[in-house]
DNA sequence: CTGCCATTTTACCGGC
DNA sequence: GCCGGTAAAATGGCAG
């Protein structure tokens, strides 16, 4: 049977399709990375800036989660 | 040596303390499990209590954050 | 109608006891964490404790899980 | 003073370059969940996966630590 | 090197 | 009874 062979191919396509992204975020992380040392060099506060970072995140989380909310009330209520 | 007695009872005391706590946890997840039973069983969607306590959360958290900001800058200056 | 401002009431009053349950949570999940501070303070692995945890769990489960066998096959037997 | 001006400007720009890679990243992230997703779809797993990529990326590590000791070594001996 | 924070992984819960 | 998604635990990594 090559049933196997043919499952072991599509396991290790996905699992080299999975690394392979892995390596694009690694990539990216050390650039955010440079990018924060960079700031660090003209003087600002990496610790503040994370906070700030985090913080927008978490209003546009907030925007979203409200829209969600909204949206599941005009379910509830028929429109 | 008694020394790994010692250590043993020590590490068995540990362990059986975080059990304690986590035993505590499973309890009180059980009682808002039965809250949430509740509030189904009175009509309202469970999805949206959920979403609405997220939202609340993250509210609590921005506060929080810009709290830390405040700080973080606070401390830059000098007070 | 005053059926609406019922309604908001009372889900208010089940979100609010969700949230007090949460923070109840959250203050027992902090004193886990000191608890696991503790111990490592006095020179335990962490990590190992956790697995020991985990695996007592684990056995919790198969023993409640073999009880309820054993109870199924009483009350299958009759006594 | 325009300074603060420029610094604030600054800032900015920096948090709006991590920000960005912030959505870059979540994007891969997105992708990778999709191929997860997919593996699950033909009977693949995810957990298992996991494990394989995991194992694979510490191989990759002892490999390149090995060769940077050899490389040392290289040096060390003047080729 | 120690503690914090991001990320990842596991476990749970409601819905179909 | 699984499946998708959401919360929690745990691991790894980085700054201080």
């Amino acid at each position: 049977m090559t049933t196997y062979q043919i499952a072991a191919d599509q396991l290790q396509s996905f699992i080299e399709r999975v690394e392979r992204l892995n390596e694009e975020i690694s990539t990216i992380q050390a650039d955010r990375k440079e990018v924060f040392a960079e700031a660090k060099g003209h003087g600002f506060d990496v610790k503040a800036m994370r906070a700030i970072i985090r913080l927008r995140a978490l209003d546009d989380m907030d925007r979203q989660e409200q829209e969600l909310i909204l949206d599941t009330y005009r379910r509830a209520v028929g429109v």
